[in-house]
DNA sequence: CTTATGAGAATGAACGTTCGCTCTCACAAG
DNA sequence: CTTGTGAGAGCGAACGTTCATTCTCATAAG
């Protein structure tokens, strides 16, 4: 599913495809089963190794969550990283918040979003990488809308950081419900969303 | 923690209440280690019993689980009936919210909350539960807005329905937020939610 | 030959569940 | 009152399975 497209050692395959064809067994497995479900030798024979050449790449079941879940927070980091150059962050939010959500829907790791979460709760591990997106994310999410603040483009009167966390709590429940069932499709969402977003954020109406 | 009030059975002690004594140890093993993390070794330390006591009153670890689920229903149903007899739905959103997520802070149950969305992707029978619990409760909230609506107190132009499953997506983020790092005092996010169910919900401004 | 790579059987621990036994106690018979 | 009985409740060792991980050995490349 996913190839390599440098290469890494002149070895028959090089270390880092294998990594990731590993990571990208893992990642079938694990939306199929959740991370205590599948088993280790399910995901060699996705990944069509045997246990003994899967040991070579990662030393642990933990590493290879580790792994997705690093991966899955640097897709969330340039999906982020585009409030940065927003003119206005509540239309970027709304954008991303959907592009981000039909991302979601056309890929398998819609149901690891919620395993992720679930493991964080306990693994100290994944628990620091989620802290950490959350944290970069906030921290992007809350400078641009103070620009937005500063533009007029936001109410001058929100306390930002605590809508901020509204707003990402609005995102990872929407995924959530996403994964479950909703038969919500992002156009039906889309102007809603629009909506909510632009009248919690803009200025009051005083014209 | 839980004690049965009308008695059961004239043996030593109701069948009832051994359940709920397990359920109770079980939800505390659920809560630390997660559905697939605890044992049933575990759930019978906890419960002071042994294994062939509690498999007396639980033919499976998953019936355990389903209990669970099914005591958290009732628990979510008993706020959402609320609902019904709340003057003003935007207002009884807020106080709901705001109060669910206090319950949940104090309660052992907060991070099971996230832990039954996942087991829910996977498990066919939480996964019936759970939406059988969002469509309850989605249809109580759409109710009281369409009802708002017909008052005057809610926008008429809203699609109700994406709204009112942005409302639920928003309150499963916030409560996994919660469980898992909760800088997010009540007092500091009533105002703000409040703020956001307002300008979301209530007609634009043609006075 | 040396070294990196992989296969696949083996390992020990831990799991959910079961089974046969013991204990307790209400109650009837003597 | 004492004793016998039967059933419900509980106990905990043991079962078979599955798991993550490791070990040994074969093979191919340099």
């Amino acid at each position: 599913m996913v190839e390599v497209a440098i290469a890494d050692k002149p070895g028959s395959a090089s270390a880092s495809s294998q990594r990731q064809r590993i990571v990208a067994a893992a990642i079938a497995c694990f939306a199929r089963s959740g991370f205590h479900g599948a088993s280790m030798q399910a995901i060699c024979a996705e990944a069509a190794m045997s246990p003994g050449a899967l040991y070579r790449y990662f030393p642990s079941k933990e590493a290879i969550i580790s792994a997705i879940a690093e991966a899955e927070h640097e897709a969330h980091a340039a999906f982020f990283a585009r409030m940065e150059a927003a003119d206005d962050p509540v239309e970027a939010l709304t954008s991303i918040g959907v592009e981000a959500l039909q991302a979601l829907l056309a890929s398998p790791t819609n149901t690891l979003q919620v395993e992720t979460m679930a493991e964080a709760i306990r693994n100290p591990a994944i628990r620091a990488g989620f802290q950490r997106n959350c944290d970069e994310a906030a921290a992007m999410i809350v400078a641009a809308l103070r620009r937005g603040q500063a533009n007029g483009q936001v109410d001058p009167d929100l306390d930002i950081e605590v809508a901020c966390q509204l707003v990402m709590a609005l995102g990872d429940g929407l995924s959530a419900h996403q994964a479950l069932d909703s038969g919500l499709s992002p156009e039906r969402l889309r102007p809603v969303l629009q909506t909510l977003l632009r009248r919690f954020f803009r200025p009051p109406s005083t014209s």
